[in-house]
DNA sequence: GAGTTTGAAACT
DNA sequence: CAGTTTCAAACTC
């Protein structure tokens, strides 16, 4: 499995999707509650759980063999039952959903000559498509079948009353009589063609399929998900097991994309790469913005080295199946949820669920976003039979977006930041007993990956609770997981890794700091976590995580990579990201305390100036400790201060409000003015001058503007005339080299910076004879002085003695 | 860089 | 919840 873009987040549905857990063991499964219901963990592995807002279910329940009503409920909103979301006309199964926003149509029109019938309209058809639309957004795309086994879909550029580019993500599934299936995504540029790769089989007679229906017949299922790029990105799912595609709504407004492929008669042992793409910050983005970031953070992996390159393939043998299932939610809050899990050889169901996410069958991936102006919500994933034992969950979202990872027993966690986006990328790959070879690919990010080696923990995942900084949890999962998890938040992504049981620690999970992981201690079950911050994957490549997972047991080798920061706070990513961490000064609270600007921020103090500092993974239990009784002190102790308006900067206000009493609020002693906000009704300060109105701010504004702007100033003019030294240089040096080797200053001779002062002076004094200003003055003796450089530079190439005259 | 001021966090 | 203490950052010199 391989790609979850978190572009794909936004599109998503709001609620968090249930995706049908997938037996991997026939004997046990875990019992899937309705997503409305608090999802039950399994009873082998409970998992505790919180939520803060049990109002809109969201939780989504992964367990297989989960109601079916109930599991359809989770994954839609207008299909009643599990089985229905699969179309049951010959051969071909199309389930979409309907997306909130979307409005983009697609037409399928057969124009050339084929022996493939597909439907133009949405209605089910014995031609091999159906659509199901009971409430559905109709897919219709003109497309053509070439004569070389591909569909080529030409989006509609524009409809009435649908924005292509607001509502790019479409997802349709066709398929051929002969049970060839084909599910097309697009989810980028409008206009862009879909091509879909027809797979060299013989024709099958279109058959209804139910889900469940366990057939023998190989149905190929090709994916193509155009997000952006102009290449095919085909994705050929083999099963022989009857398999359903599920599609769900897309969010329109924002370009998601998430590719897992699972290569073909891999192993379950093989390696299984894992990439989270950039996330989409569903908020902050408008809709032709996040279109451009989908293209430009979108990533396509293979699954394997082996796997060419643009070609997932997802293969299921006989014995297992994959599930993706991706409910449309209604909430502001994005939420997805793509889980995949491997199901028994006989296990009937099986099926795929886009809009983009992808999971390989034992693997199961969690991806929920919320935007920031809403609750944040809560992914569970299934529980089976038996603890899965390679399945993942990712969630990734933006603003806040929070990622559960249970991972696979050996597994990689890499995270990696792409200079100047504001998004956090994570990657994980299950790591196998050789080195796996990761393939991630970030557009816009070269960044080279030197994944350091992790310990994780096989043992099984009983939570994981994502912790929105700035917003409430609106429901938690309680569901047994995997191995591992990582959670991941909007300002921050945190790891949850296995740590030492700490048994008596059970941290709030809602309010943990953001992104912060918890991971059961291995063996230890549910009650043991370990809390580390964002920044603990930078920090895990200075070697604390290593020590950690020795011992802690950890029995996995596993990779973490980061290359950058991550958005804090609400606040601007890039700003954070750019922006280095100010390192702490505390002596005596060990940084243990909120006191530490790094503990407040859930993050391991890094380069600081501290003593005696247990803000590290040295002290993870001191540190957990902490942390729990900072929550106990209060539950909100590491949820943003500054909370985010609706309208921008203009409605952030400090959620507690300062009590400044001595400082007028309007120096960095207020936390209102350090956030660059007023200070609101929720303030208590005395003799407050940090209001709109106020002059005493306007005029310190106005000179911290104009401080600004000369500090910017002074840095372009230093890199202005750095540039130019090094460019002068540069030009000059073959020049030198001809000239005899000499280096440029050696023309700078006495003779010369005389006659150049010559030239400066008598400058000046024609300036001053003429009564020119002293600006004008000083700038003609400038040109002068460029005049002469130049000279210098011209003749340093010439001769050895450049001459210089006025 | 040392000392002071300040206000949040912690404590009672 | 209020008052006090502790703490580290911000600020001043």
């Amino acid at each position: 499995m391989e790609v979850v873009s978190p572009e794909l987040n936004s599109l998503l549905p709001d609620e968090i999707m249930d995706t049908e857990a997938i037996v991997m063991d026939d004997e046990t499964h875990c019992k899937s509650p309705a997503v409305s219901e608090p999802l039950k963990p399994c009873e082998d592995a409970p998992v505790p759980m919180e939520t803060d807002l049990p109002a809109v279910p969201e939780i989504v329940s992964l367990c297989t063999d989960a109601p079916p009503t109930q599991l359809t409920q989770a994954l839609t909103t207008s299909t009643p039952t599990d089985s229905t979301l699969c179309s049951t006309t010959s051969g071909a199964q199309l389930l979409l959903t309907p997306s909130t926003v979307s409005s983009s149509q697609l037409n399928l029109q057969t124009t050339t000559a084929s022996n493939l019938a597909v439907n133009k309209t949405t209605s089910g058809s014995p031609a091999g498509i159906s659509l199901i639309s009971g409430g559905l957004q109709k897919l219709s795309a003109p497309f053509t079948i070439s004569a070389n086994h591909q569909i080529i879909l030409n989006k509609v550029a524009s409809s009435p009353g649908a924005d292509n580019t607001r509502s790019p993500g479409i997802t349709t599934t066709s398929a051929t009589p002969g049970g060839q299936k084909f599910m097309v995504t697009t989810i980028g540029k409008s206009g862009q063609p879909i091509v879909l790769q027809l797979p060299h089989t013989g024709t099958k007679p279109g058959s209804g399929q139910v889900l469940g229906e366990a057939k023998p017949h190989q149905q190929h299922f090709k994916v193509v998900t155009i997000g952006g790029r102009t290449n095919l990105k085909p994705v050929m799912v083999s099963q022989a097991v009857s398999s359903a595609s599920q599609v769900t709504g897309l969010q329109t407004q924002q370009l998601k994309t998430v590719q897992i492929a699972k290569k073909a008669q891999v192993s379950s042992a093989g390696p299984i790469k894992y990439i989270i793409t950039k996330a989409v910050n569903s908020k902050g983005l408008t809709a032709q913005t996040s279109v451009s970031n989908v293209l430009a953070g979108r990533v396509l992996s293979t699954s394997s080295p082996v796997t060419p390159p643009r070609t997932i393939t997802l293969s299921e043998t006989l014995s297992s199946t994959s599930k993706i299932a991706i409910s449309p939610l209604k909430s502001p809050s994005k939420l997805t949820v793509v889980s995949l899990a491997s199901q028994v050889p006989n296990s009937p169901q099986k099926s795929v669920s886009l809009p983009l996410n992808m999971a390989h069958l034992g693997q199961q991936i969690l991806v929920q976003q919320s935007t920031a102006s809403s609750p944040a919500k809560v992914v569970s994933s299934q529980s089976t039979s038996q603890p899965m034992k390679s399945m993942q969950t990712m969630t990734v979202g933006a603003p806040q977006f929070k990622t559960i990872f249970p991972l696979s027993t050996p597994s990689n966690v890499q995270q990696i930041q792409v200079p100047g986006s504001r998004f956090h990328y994570v990657r994980l790959v299950t790591a196998t007993t050789g080195n796996n070879t990761i393939q991630a690919a970030s557009p816009g990010t070269n960044s080279s990956i030197a994944a350091k080696p992790m310990v994780v923990n096989t043992a099984q995942v009983r939570m994981s609770v994502p912790i929105v900084p700035a917003q409430p949890l609106k429901q938690v999962v309680p569901k047994s997981l995997a191995s591992g998890q990582v959670v991941t938040t909007q300002t921050q992504q945190r790891l949850i890794m296995p740590a030492t049981p700490l048994p008596q620690i059970q941290p709030n999970l809602t309010n943990l700091p953001p992104g912060t992981v918890l991971a059961p201690a291995p063996g230890s079950g549910n009650m043991s976590y370990t809390v580390l911050p964002a920044q603990y994957v930078t920090q895990l490549q200075q070697s604390s995580f290593v020590t950690l997972a020795g011992s802690s047991g950890f029995s996995s080798p596993a990779g973490i990579q980061t290359q950058a920061r991550l958005p804090l706070n609400g606040v601007s990513t890039s700003d954070a990201s750019s922006r280095p961490r100010k390192p702490c000064n505390c002596t005596k609270s060990q940084c243990l305390k909120l006191y530490c600007d790094c503990f407040a921020n859930g993050e391991f103090c890094q380069n600081c100036n501290c003593t005696n500092c247990s803000n590290n993974l040295e002290h993870e239990t001191e540190r957990a400790k902490a942390i729990k009784a900072c929550l106990d002190r209060n539950p909100e102790a590491f949820k943003p201060k500054i909370g985010k308006g609706k309208e921008g900067e203009a409605d952030r206000r400090h959620s507690k409000g300062c009590n400044c009493k001595r400082s007028g609020c309007l120096k960095n002693y207020c936390e209102c003015y350090e956030a660059k906000i007023m200070c609101s009704s929720n303030c208590k300060c005395v003799g407050c001058k940090n209001f709109e109105e106020s002059p005493e701010r306007k005029t310190l504004m106005h000179l911290a503007d104009a401080a600004e702007v000369r500090v910017q100033q002074q840095t372009a003019a230093k890199t202005k005339l750095s540039s130019q030294i090094s460019d002068l240089l540069t030009r000059t040096t073959p020049a030198i080299t001809s000239g005899g080797g000499r280096m440029p200053y050696a023309f700078v001779t006495k003779e010369v910076a005389e006659a150049t002062c010559e030239c400066l002076l008598e400058k000046a004094e024609q300036a001053e004879l003429n009564d020119q200003p002293q600006a004008t003055s000083e700038r003609m003796v400038l040109e002068e002085f460029g005049r002469c450089l130049m000279r210098i530079i011209s003749s340093a190439g010439k001769t050895d003695c450049p001459s210089i005259n006025c």
